[in-house]
DNA sequence: CAGGTTCGGTTCGTTGATTGAACCGAACTG
DNA sequence: CAGTTCGGTTCAATCAACGAACCGAACCTG
């Protein structure tokens, strides 16, 4: 079963989430919509992901209602995550925690997350998505991303799709982009 | 889902921990080798995964050093999670809290895991694999895992492998398995 | 020691998902 | 009214997953 994508015969939590969320692409859709992007187009320029699939992602995401596709004008589509979609902040944070400490190269580049609106002051997040400062799990709407390191500085190719730029300085989770 | 297996465009710590654990199966592997499954053999009675994938995969989690193989007896290899492997927990917990909060119908199969060395007394897992109880984000091993509903009450047909039947009974997470 | 079983694989033909290019219609822009 | 943007769909080629068959080493079992 190529990722069509069911793990039918486990009787398992963690098997029905990646039936929605395991299939190549889909969690970096959902990370682009975590930072604020909610175009089609800007998620296909910004992922590099051919338009088909990006199609097919989009609608089982919608599906499953983890995002909502709005009308924004005639015409246009947005998506936005929904309530169910927002709860997969700690796996996501958690998944790119987890690239950062332990597979991006000296010469990558490191984005964190702040918890801007915290009552203590706020500080840089820490396992489980938990701000250590306050002890609370922030939600992604009060979380702000930055590069520890400029983009140009990097060993990668710059982007110079509208994301990659606006993503460049530092930014609230969820505030449309770009 | 041939999850194909590099995003090479994307400069992002997401991207470059879904290379290794997006692919189809890696994070079931994963799991079972935190429940304590450690035998090839095991693996692929308990994940129903065709044998080249499995190894394909194993290879792979070992190249990328998340998982250790070791040679136990004669013609005998098992795989354990190294402390790399055992930093993936958050993500691996986050995935499967939300699967079991949003997606598992009614009759399916309900895991929990609890602080069993917990200094407070040992509470149900919150948000973030935290421990209300103590507030700390507990080691894999000093958890244990059960099932809120026995696994004959669930509209799944029931697994008779070593592993699924194991686990049917309170298991102390890492512990040797089955 | 012959025969069978377990373990940890590899090989291979078939099935099916991903890719990238081409095409499309609706709406707005100049 | 010509051109562009947006959000797709269609299609052929490619590449990964599937599952059945095969394999060698080690270990019973009689």
């Amino acid at each position: 079963m190529p990722l069509g994508q069911n793990y039918d015969r486990q009787d398992c939590a963690l098997a029905r989430a990646l039936e929605i969320v395991g299939e190549r692409w889909t969690l970096l859709v959902l990370r682009d919509c975590f930072f604020g992007v909610r175009r089609f187009a800007d998620l296909r320029a910004h992922l590099d992901i051919p338009r088909a699939v990006l199609s097919d992602r989009l609608a089982t995401l919608v599906d499953a209602g983890l995002l909502a596709r709005r009308n924004y004008a005639p015409g246009r589509d947005e998506y936005v995550l929904t309530d169910t979609g927002l709860d997969l902040w700690p796996a996501v944070y958690s998944l790119a925690r987890f690239g950062d400490r332990h597979l991006v190269g000296p010469g990558g580049g490191r984005r964190r997350f702040r918890h801007a609106d915290c009552p203590e002051g706020g500080a840089e997040l820490a396992a489980g998505a938990v701000c250590p400062a306050c002890g609370t799990l922030p939600a992604p709407s009060s979380l702000e991303t930055y590069l520890l390191v400029p983009a140009a500085d990097t060993d990668r190719p710059v982007r110079d799709d509208a994301v990659s730029v606006a993503l460049r300085r530092p930014h609230r989770l969820l505030a449309p982009l770009p």
